[in-house]
DNA sequence: ACCCAGGTGTTTC
DNA sequence: GAAACACATGGG
């Protein structure tokens, strides 16, 4: 018997607690965070931020007029660093020039209109967009990541290999509540970090009994 | 000395 | 189209 995406979202909120696993005063500081973490640590974005903040840069326009070789070198235990000082300044640009400043403005629109705007932007692929718009935001998305989609794949939960198909099925599951999709990516996240990825089979998962599997690359 | 992380963009078959 | 590669630091 397959699992629903309801059903693993309880269990995992049973095991999990993810209560502020997204810790932000604001939505442009959680834009930055979901730049900041591609492909990298949290402890590592954390670090950055507060770096960030000491030099007064967690604001729009300070951050969009500073020196992109100071940015560079706060944000470098991030890894990607001029990759990324170039994502955020263009961001912070677009938001001055498109948004007046107001980051709440970039994800106050049509939900499809946003996710598009978002995405066109470099360096801001589905996974950054949604995780903005849903943390930052407070809209209705899902994150479909990888190992997301993996773990709902092999419990039977989701039977959707793509990105786009994986995320409409979970936000049409689940109804547009953004507490339910949120949680659901930070336990999925969290579950990969205690299981997946330090054991080739899920020893002690949660989702053992219908779940145990070999994990591939991300 | 390896392998990987709360991805994305470009190049290559 | 998918696969392979580049981007880069830090921790296990």
């Amino acid at each position: 018997m397959p699992w629903t995406i309801e059903e693993v979202l309880s269990l995992l909120r049973n095991e999990y607690d993810v209560q502020s696993w997204w810790p932000s005063s604001s939505a442009f500081e959680v834009a930055l965070g979901a730049i900041l973490t591609q492909q990298t640590r949290w402890e590592n974005v954390l670090l950055c931020l507060d770096s960030l903040r000491d030099h007064g840069l967690l604001d729009v326009e300070r951050l969009a007029a500073a020196d992109t070789s100071l940015l560079e070198e706060l944000i470098r235990p991030c890894g990607f660093f001029r990759q990324k000082a170039h994502r955020i300044q263009y961001l912070c640009r677009h938001i001055l020039d498109v948004h007046g400043g107001e980051t709440a403005g970039m994800l106050q629109g049509g939900l499809d209109e946003c996710r598009r705007e978002l995405m066109s932007l470099p360096g801001i692929g589905p996974e950054t967009a949604d995780s903005i718009l849903l943390y930052g935001g407070g809209r209705p998305v899902f994150v479909a990541a990888s190992y997301c989609l993996r773990v709902l794949n092999r419990t039977g939960a989701c039977s959707f290999q793509d990105y786009e198909e994986v995320r409409e099925n979970v936000e049409q599951e689940l109804g547009p509540d953004p507490l339910a999709l949120g949680d659901l990516y930070a336990l999925l996240v969290e579950l990969a970090k205690e299981h997946c990825r330090k054991q080739p089979i899920c020893k002690g998962c949660p989702l053992e009994t219908r779940c145990s599997f070999k994990v591939g690359r991300t």
